[in-house]
DNA sequence: GGAACACGCGCC
DNA sequence: AAAGGGCGCGTGTTCC
């Protein structure tokens, strides 16, 4: 278990072993007519589709291999190529397909049929995936992602959520049941708060406020409270989002200018006035670049470390030397690396606390109700299968459950708040009103 | 006949 | 060219 300290093994990952255990056990009743009623509409959809297709392309047209789709769009239609894969080909994904859209009508059945043969393929095939109990039954690996999270075999964690065809109606309570679900609300950029120190983004936290917005309003001046930038600005909302989102992800000011379709320089701009107004976020990355590179490896909140040796490749190049394709790929390497480690502090960290949730809640549901089943955990959030007489009563502790885990030992003091919704199924939840 | 890779894409 | 971290899966394709 390299990577782990005291604390997370004996009293994180050790122990939560049989609370893991408990939730493959218990397993999602799914309901079955429902996934095969869809998967009749997706076969009707999809015939119609790859007929149209092969008008297009040729009676043999196979639009799942992706040679025959880069030949049809590239030398037969001779469409401009976008970008290339990483073994040097033209792409074909949907980014691509977008830009194309209008060149040609078989384009957007294209990506037409991309969207119904994944929803088809992949995730109707839940009813052949149950236990003899008809429940779907998850494994999951608690040390399977390097940044701590909890990975697992098959599809659980990765259901659509805003397909159009409903595939989250089909994972359903037992009768006499409703499923209760609870998810972090912006934990992620809790976490930047806490690890960085921001002051601006502590307050923001401890009075509830919007972070979002409330950045928008600190970096494009906005004249405005910061609940209110969702409904009167959410340009710069957005704007501000893909910057908080991209900072958690480690992204770069070039990946930042692609999701916002700015320039290289306009996307450098708006991080400088991002940064000028949280010092302490650029600080705390310039840190962990830092520490990484010097070390080889990185320590979360919790003391979970992660290796990255490739961190430490660049170390001592020098700007504006020529570089051979060999040293770029080290170059890209290292930056990658050091993406990594930060992504790693907010992830892991985020992922420990989710861990320490999840204990919390288990030995509740142990002592106090033996008839709630735990269910799953999906990075943030967490489902339970809950007696429809006992719903009320649980729904009102969960969010203290989730959230008071004494993190103030490892120096961690902003409040967690936690979302609570409650439905006949994972795709019917509906917020459930706070208490107060 | 199966393993491994390539690509694309679903989730957080 | 790549660009944004962490996973797992399905299909096509190539290689052993």
């Amino acid at each position: 278990m390299s990577g782990l300290n005291r604390f997370l093994i004996e009293d994180v990952e050790v122990p939560l072993v049989a609370v893991l255990a408990d939730l493959e056990d218990a397993g999602y009743r799914v309901d079955v007519p429902h996934f095969e009623q869809l998967s009749q509409v997706l076969e009707t959809e999809l015939n119609e589709v790859v007929a149209q297709l092969r008008d297009h392309a040729g009676a043999d047209f196979n639009p799942n291999s992706h040679d025959q789709v880069r030949t049809f769009l590239f030398e037969t239609l001779k469409l401009p190529p976008l970008k290339e894969t990483a073994q040097r080909s033209a792409s074909t994904d949907q980014e691509t397909l977008e830009a194309l859209k209008a060149a040609h009508p078989a384009v957007p059945l294209l990506s037409r049929f991309r969207a119904l043969t994944k929803l088809h393929g992949t995730y109707c095939k839940v009813p052949t995936q149950l236990d003899d109990d008809g429940r779907y039954h998850p494994v999951f690996d608690q040390l399977g992602a390097e940044t701590g999270r909890i990975s697992s075999k098959g599809i659980i964690q990765t259901i659509p959520k805003h397909d159009a065809y409903g595939i989250r109606r089909g994972f359903i309570a037992d009768p006499g049941h409703q499923i209760v679900a609870a998810d972090f609300v912006q934990r992620e950029l809790c976490v930047l708060a806490g690890v960085s120190g921001d002051p601006v983004l502590q307050q923001a936290i401890l009075n509830g406020v919007d972070l979002h917005g409330l950045a928008a309003v600190k970096v494009f001046s906005l004249d405005c409270a910061p609940q209110d930038v969702k409904a009167q600005r959410p340009a710069e909302r957005d704007r501000v989002k893909a910057i908080q989102f991209g900072i958690i992800y480690g992204q770069s000011a070039a990946g930042l200018a692609s999701t916002l379709d700015l320039t290289l320089d306009e996307a450098n701009q708006l991080l400088d006035h991002y940064f000028a107004q949280f010092p302490d976020v650029r600080g705390f990355i310039n840190d962990v670049h830092q520490r990484v590179c010097r070390d080889g490896f990185i320590d979360d909140l919790f003391g979970r470390r992660r290796y990255l040796p490739d961190a430490q490749l660049a170390r001592s190049r020098r700007k504006n030397e020529r570089m051979s394709g060999s040293e770029r790929d080290l170059v890209r390497r290292y930056k990658a690396a050091q993406r990594a480690a930060q992504n790693f502090v907010i992830q892991g960290a985020s992922a420990t606390i989710t861990k320490l949730a999840m204990l919390r809640c288990h030995r509740h549901l142990c002592a106090e109700h033996p008839r709630i089943r735990f269910l799953l955990t999906l990075h943030d959030e967490l489902h339970f299968e809950v007696p429809d007489d006992e719903v009320q009563h649980f729904v009102s502790e969960l969010p203290d459950l989730m959230c008071r885990l004494d993190l103030e030992r490892f120096g961690f003091t902003l409040p967690l708040t936690a979302e609570v919704k409650a439905g006949p199924s994972w795709g019917a939840l509906r917020p459930v009103a706070p208490q107060g």
